[in-house]
DNA sequence: CATGAATGAGTTTTCATTCAT
DNA sequence: GATGAATGAAAACTCATTCAT
């Protein structure tokens, strides 16, 4: 027991190492002796822990991946789902979204980094498929309460997601505050419920 | 001048090579030699022409910039805009935008890879900036006929290019037909003039 | 006592485990964690019971030229020398090393790997000095009641062992039957007594 | 052409490093910096001339093969046939392999080390059964003037080959003139002929 | 201008060995 | 005694870049 929690430790240890250094530079510029050093442990110990490089990095995109969807289930959880209509639920939940996820500049530039990588990589590929089905079917069941055709539901679901990941792009793209995407992920925010 | 006609020559020859390249791999891990069989010449002209390895991937970056600019500039001149409405000129431009640029999964699938590299590169991000910019004004020019609010039409201009990136994202990361990405699309380019 | 029989136990489970080893991979590439795995014991104890990677191979190489001398020790102690003639004796005596010796194809590929190891230690070496001198002089005090001149009997005993060598190689290198290794030593055993 | 053969050139420098380093290391501890620093280059050449340290390794093989192969059609074709009976011109070609072949202590160390690398590489494996078909086809046919029996011919001369591979192999182990190797051939070669 | 041989820095990976628990 | 985490040296290989011809 205490082993294996040395392990899963470790592990994330050199997760987050990982992370930290994509915020500087490219997976594939990033050597497995950069993590090594900012995960504050000799470099031998990385291929102790995990098969190779790619080992890492498909152990990383789950981290990521579980990170933001338990941060959004444990947001939810937090919720007292009572106080709200519809429409307010929709109307936090989006701005959970906007503020939490969208918005999270760090988190949208290791998701670019992500795409990238899953251009040329199909298992990496399949994670994000599966992520953003996901998304898309929960987003969609929460607004189905407002439209009745599933499938125009389910479009609409697509389309806001879509929407969001462009937005997370511009946001690592343009400076903060210079294309003004926090008041365009606002005005969608109140405007949604009336466009549904 | 005939000198500089085949030095332009040599030089879009090599940037279109990285451009098949690039279907095939990350720029990262194309060499230089790669590049250079493509193109069908010594790897050692691409040090005359360019300066470097990062200095073709500027070249190219304008290139593909230039060159999906240009197609939009052609498409408009070609159209005779006397006979469209506004909205129906408004829901042809969609439709270009949405067929030509969007559902191009080769073009996406580059421009995922500028997106990655300019996470890390200051002058490809400017490009970026510079492109994606132009583009919200164009559009947002557009629909100002539609809108008075001249904020509001510019949010929404954002918003509309946000989508279609995150929907040429879509693209590349799920199976053609899968997501119904083209439906998805389409509805958009019917309903769009309804709801401005 | 028990301790030490614990001990030469364990070293020789350790041995036998780069036995196995060595008929998929040459001892270079054969990891002190391979023969552990194939030992069923932790890496650790290797350097326990061993001083390190050589250490185990001398003691491999000495269990290996124990291990045939004393199968050679045991298949004669189990004949009853009275019922043969001298010749008949002989043709045995062949017979036993052609089958359990230099048809033993596991046999040979060891051998075959000590061989090469010998080339570049010295220890090694010796010890393979020492097992061929006492295999030759064995043969040779055997023939010599059919030759009598001693010179001429050592140099058909050191003939013999080379070509049995000579043969057990080449049944490393050719596929079972290809050769027709196996009449060639038949043909050998009986017809060496008319030679002699 | 000048091109060209600064290429061969090139590869034949490097393998001659090879067989030098063979006399010290085995091919496997024998890294390809190694052979570099043998054959006075930098280490990239080896991966521009070669795709690897197996490719290295596959045309020594056939170097070393080659050469020895060509060095006996070259005495053979130095030798007047007209000058010898039959029996003498074995007894002459028996010199030559006991003393160019058998004898040659360091071509018997780098077969010994190929030996062992067939042991776990197919491809060598397959080389070294062709070379040995061929010599044995050869030696064959020669006594086959002298046997009516054309299989035992056959046997005889894959039992001669074998032997000198065994006694190849003794000279790499026991040090020069402490087994008495060269007795042993010697009386081998004025004997045959009449054991034939 | 074009060629391709050469350089050398940098990457991933393997592994014998050590050592604290 | 046994365990497995950690170390660090060394390996093969890649590739942008340089430069003599």
């Amino acid at each position: 027991m205490a082993r294996k929690n040395v392990q899963e430790e470790r592990k994330l240890q050199i997760l987050k190492a990982l992370d930290a250094c994509l915020q500087e530079k490219s997976f594939e510029k990033t050597s497995i002796k950069d993590i090594a050093r900012v995960a504050g442990v000799n470099h031998g110990v990385l291929h102790y822990y995990f098969t190779g490089k790619e080992d890492i990095l498909l152990n990383y995109i789950d981290y990521v991946i579980d990170d933001y969807q338990s941060q959004a289930r444990e947001w939810l959880g937090s919720q007292d789902l009572g106080t709200y209509t519809k429409s307010g639920f929709i109307d936090e939940v989006f701005g959970f979204i906007n503020n939490r996820i969208t918005l999270n500049r760090n988190l949208s530039r290791i998701f670019v980094e992500i795409w990238e990588i899953a251009l040329y990589n199909g298992e990496v590929r399949s994670k994000l498929q599966e992520a953003y089905s996901r998304w898309v079917e929960e987003m969609g069941s929460m607004i189905s309460h407002h439209i009745e055709d599933k499938v125009f539901a389910r479009n609409v679901s697509i389309a806001m997601v879509a929407f969001w990941e462009g937005m997370a792009l511009f946001s690592t793209i343009f400076p903060q505050g210079s294309l003004g995407i926090e008041e365009v992920l606002k005005g969608f925010q109140h405007r949604i419920i009336e466009i549904l």
